[in-house]
Parts: C-alpha cells; sequence; structure tokens
DNA sequence: GGGCGTCAAGCGTAT
DNA sequence: ATACGCTTGACGCCC
C-alpha cells in the first residue's frame, strides 16, 4: 500500500511547477520551462522517497502546450537524458505514477473537435510516461465526460471514441474514475465490463453521488484492474466541513482516515491523497498507516 | 517589487 | 446571471 499527493509539493521551497501564458509563448521559454519542471520533479522524487511517499501524480503542466497547435518542440529529443533519469529514480525506488488530464478531456463528447483535442492530450500524457520507460501500471486517469442531457447516450459514445479511435499505447494506461456529479462507480463499472477498463475509486466522489459502502466499492473496483494494471488506484479526500459539497478538505482528518483504513483492512490499494496541503497530509497518513499496521503485527 | 486581472480548453452545481 | 470547483495557483502586465 502506496500513500502519495497530486502534483505539488510546497515544502520545498521552490515552485512546484512553471508554466507560461499562450500569449508569451515562445520555444526558448517552452524549453526553460520544461528544464525547470523536470529538475522540480526530481526535487520531489527524492523528498518524496525520504518520506516514504511512493505514489505521485504528475502534472499535466509538466511539458507545458504540449497538446497545443502551437507547439512544435521536440521535447522527448532535447531531454532525454533528463527524462531517462527520472524514469531511472522512479524505477529503483519503485514509485508509482498516475497523470490526471484536466476537465477539457472528454472523449465521449458530441463535439468531435472536442475528442480530437483530447485524445491529444492523452497522447502527450501517455507519450509522457513512455519516455520514462514506466510500464503499464503507470496510469492516465479521467472522468467519463459530460452527460448531455442522455446518460445512456454518453456511455455509449465513451465506449465507442475508446473502441474505435484511442491508440493501443493509451488504452493500455487510462482508467476511469467515478465522479462527483454524473457517473458513479456503478456506471463506471458498467462501462468496464464491456471494455475492460479498469476503474479508479474516488473516496470523496462517492460520498457525493454514490450510496456504496467504502469496503464494499473498493472490492469491486479493484476487480477490475489486471495483473498489467498493478493494485487498485483510490483517491481519498473527505469533505471540508462548511464548504460547498464536494470541496477536497485543507488538511487530513486522522480519525476519518484512520476509520477508512479500518474499514478497509484487508484490502490492497495504493491512495492518492487529495488534500489542500499535499505532502504535510501524505506524511502524516503515512505514520498513521504505519502506526497501525505495527500494532497489527 | 508588489497588486491584481487574468489565464487553451468543458461541464455541472450552488448562490 | 454569475461564480465556483475540478488534479494545481500563478503568470505577467502595470504601476
Amino acid at each position: 500500500m502506496k500513500i502519495g499527493y497530486p502534483c505539488i509539493n510546497q515544502s520545498i521551497g521552490k515552485k512546484s511547477i512553471s508554466t507560461l501564458r499562450l500569449r508569451s509563448y515562445s520555444e526558448a521559454k517552452v524549453k526553460e520551462c520544461i528544464e525547470y519542471n523536470l529538475n522540480c520533479l526530481h526535487e520531489i522524487l527524492c523528498y518524496n522517497v525520504d518520506h516514504g511517499l511512493y505514489f505521485f501524480r504528475i502534472s499535466s503542466d509538466i511539458i507545458p502546450f504540449a497538446s497545443h497547435p502551437i507547439f512544435q518542440f521536440q521535447w522527448k529529443d532535447i531531454f532525454s537524458k533528463q527524462l531517462n533519469q527520472l524514469g531511472h529514480l522512479i524505477k529503483e525506488n519503485d514509485i508509482r505514477i498516475t497523470m490526471h488530464p484536466d476537465q477539457f478531456v472528454l472523449i465521449n463528447s458530441p463535439n468531435p473537435s472536442i475528442i480530437d483535442n483530447s485524445i491529444k492530450e492523452l497522447d502527450y500524457q501517455s507519450g509522457f510516461l513512455d519516455e520514462l520507460g514506466l510500464g503499464s501500471t503507470a496510469k492516465i486517469q479521467i472522468h467519463v465526460g459530460g452527460v448531455y442531457q442522455n446518460k445512456e447516450e454518453s456511455i455509449k459514445r465513451f465506449i465507442k471514441t475508446y473502441t474505435t479511435s484511442l491508440s493501443n499505447k493509451i488504452k493500455s494506461r487510462l482508467v476511469i474514475e467515478n465522479d462527483d456529479f454524473r457517473f458513479d462507480l456503478r456506471d463506471c463499472l458498467r462501462i468496464n465490463k464491456e471494455i475492460g477498463i479498469p476503474v479508479i475509486f474516488d473516496t470523496l466522489h462517492n460520498e457525493c453521488l454514490g450510496q456504496n459502502q467504502v469496503g464494499d466499492a473498493i472490492k469491486l473496483a479493484a476487480q477490475t484492474w489486471n495483473r498489467e494494471d498493478g493494485i487498485l488506484m483510490v483517491d481519498y479526500s473527505h469533505q471540508e466541513p462548511n464548504s460547498r459539497k464536494g470541496k477536497h478538505s485543507n488538511t487530513l482528518n486522522h480519525d476519518l482516515f484512520e476509520k477508512f483504513i479500518s474499514n478497509t483492512k484487508g484490502l490492497d490499494f495504493d491512495i492518492m491523497l487529495e488534500i489542500k496541503d499535499k505532502e504535510k497530509s501524505a506524511t502524516q497518513a503515512r505514520l498513521l498507516l504505519d502506526r497501525i499496521k505495527t500494532k497489527h503485527n
């Protein structure tokens, strides 16, 4: 069971990811950005290893504008050495990696150009993981997409795009996550039955939309992961008190986390803590988990 | 050097 | 209507 957090580290004393505006785009600037970002990723991963955190989500912006038409920069060639080194670091330490394309990536849209742009983005992200030399346990997580007033048709469009338009490289990494308002675990499991795509389970989204007991839900989701996918990934968060429904909490609630661990006892999965204070909560969760384990052994 | 309006992209909910 | 939230604030113009 690995513990991790997404994208940003607030402790290493420098901005975790750097990007630029489209208006100020130039090859020189984007090159500088990428160099900075890859160095930063290296520092973050070293920090994580030092703190026993072996699960990390890499920001979609690691290569800014990578799927935009303006972007012609040959980043794979120029940075092959750094990418190789990063890959070695990840593999030597057995770090699990995921990426999460942003909300604009919708492969079930009725608008073909949105699907087109989404596939370009997926192509870039799976290409990035390929350049690191990572196998198919490194995943790219997306949601099913929009409902567009007709959920059944929207599920069908997801399946159609998946089966007819995605490369095997993308498919070997793509997983779907239950969301907070549209497609719940049950919908994702149905899609899995049709096309075999693994289902990543999000605890907060399940609280928003599903009524599944967390232990049952995790057992069901775990069955969608095959040997080549690695073990189930879980996005863990809880509701920030006195905020809108679905808002990720700012800090880890130790009682809730311990309750979650006891409710899922005996199950193995990797936990991504989607909590605003990032590596702080992840480190706390790591310590709590170690304490619980030694108590039981 | 600090303040602050704005940033490639979509969708759905809350106010 | 508008703002917010989403995997994440922070870029960069203006003074």
